[in-house]
DNA sequence: CGTAGTCTTGAGTATCCTCAACGAGGGTGG
DNA sequence: CCACCCTCGTTGAGGATACTCAAGACTACG
């Protein structure tokens, strides 16, 4: 298990009986962790790499549902299958996978295993609730400035203001209900207002805290259009 | 108590030492149940009426994060302070409200009373998913059809496909994340293509629940345009 | 070095927001 | 009982934002 990746701080590790039941695998970008509607036999908890937990509706459009980062748990349900499917966003992501059922028998009597579930869920909700005020922005600018200062604390670890983006421009314009395009001119305006600074397309670093927060706040800006 | 509504069917009641603890609150319309920042110190249950969880911006917008139906626990959270408030949406909502520190310790030893946690964290995750799903689509009239859809569900319980709105357009639009004005546009438009009928702005009725689904489902629509 | 995928920018169009006005319904007070 | 007010709901007009289509630049990788 590769356990030398810079983003380990956010890792926790589970008690040796229940890390004994892991299997780790890694995956190439784009390869399916679980299909959305298969049987939910598995849990899972992201080592390193990324992840997009994603819906494919009848109509062939993607919507990202929430992007999974090293220390994540996903997989829970109360279901007997998964409402969505994951896919791997980046190449050598490794993730380890643990029955559900040896798994929830254990978090019945060890407080500790209990606790990792109650966790993954109180975290998802926070995460979800988080993710519905960036979409329900009006502004396409307000989605990307609210975005950029959640995967910013998200890194808070080391370097807030300076981070590197995992996922693609499609995968940020499927989880923002956005096209591609606004995405893009959306950062675009960014960094000509001097906002943030953006290196090789997936670096980027905020200069101006302040005025980020302050887009992603409040859409009414006076004045504030990209285009003219 | 007033156990008399129409929509009991989907109360679950707690073990009498838990009721015990129970105090019963009547709201009008707008008032605060909690505001958001507050002392976390308390659970809530919906028995009738209607409540919107909602977030007030450093803007003055109000966002919609939730609506709360008879039946649905409220006020869990892992910090100490709520993040969103909860307003009452019509007169005369009843709230039961449990002192949560006591609700917890019982909820340690009594399982059925760390069921209704568990259940409750479970359902927020897929209320806020299914929002999520509805928020993200493109089009407006996506949004108030998958809305649509999704509270027609909730009252699956009798008359799935004919059911009363107990919000004002302003929540719903709110919710949405649109105006006013265009969640009126998108139901006109619907009520023409007769796929609804609305009986005085808040009686909605299916009449042709495929036709909603595909247009909620798939934004994507032929010529599908409501001003020309 | 070529190819495929990603990222960026431009032009034109359609959707949605803002502003505005009006009708409907409910509550209150004269 | 009716007039009044207030909020809610609906519709119209005009303008701004974001989408679609299109093409070119950049990057990763074999």
């Amino acid at each position: 298990m590769n356990r030398g990746s810079p983003r380990d701080s956010n890792l926790r590790y589970l008690p040796p009986g229940v890390e004994a039941l892991a299997t780790v695998a890694s995956y190439r970008r784009g390869e399916e962790i679980y299909r959305q509607g298969s049987d939910a036999l598995q849990l899972y908890h992201v080592i390193s790499g990324q992840a997009c937990k994603c819906l494919n509706t009848a109509s062939g459009r993607r919507r990202v549902v929430d992007f999974l980062l090293p220390g994540d748990y996903f997989g829970f349900t109360i279901l007997d299958r998964h409402r969505f499917g994951v896919e791997a966003g980046s190449s050598g992501t490794l993730i380890a996978r643990y029955p559900r059922r040896e798994f929830e028998r254990i978090a019945t009597w060890d407080q500790s295993v209990a606790a990792i579930i109650r966790e993954a869920a109180f975290g998802t909700i926070s995460r979800l609730q988080t993710r519905l005020l960036i979409v329900g922005r009006v502004s396409a600018q307000g989605k990307v400035s609210a975005f950029l200062l959640s995967m910013a604390g998200r890194y808070s670890d080391r370097t807030p203001d300076r981070f590197i983006l995992p996922m693609s421009r499609y995968d940020i314009a499927d989880y923002l209900g956005i096209s591609v395009e606004t995405v893009c001119r959306a950062l675009t305006h960014l960094k000509q207002r001097h906002t943030i600074k953006v290196v090789g397309a997936r670096c980027v670093e905020i200069i101006d805290r302040a005025g980020l927060t302050r887009i992603a706040d409040d859409d009414d800006l006076d004045g504030l259009r990209w285009a003219g």
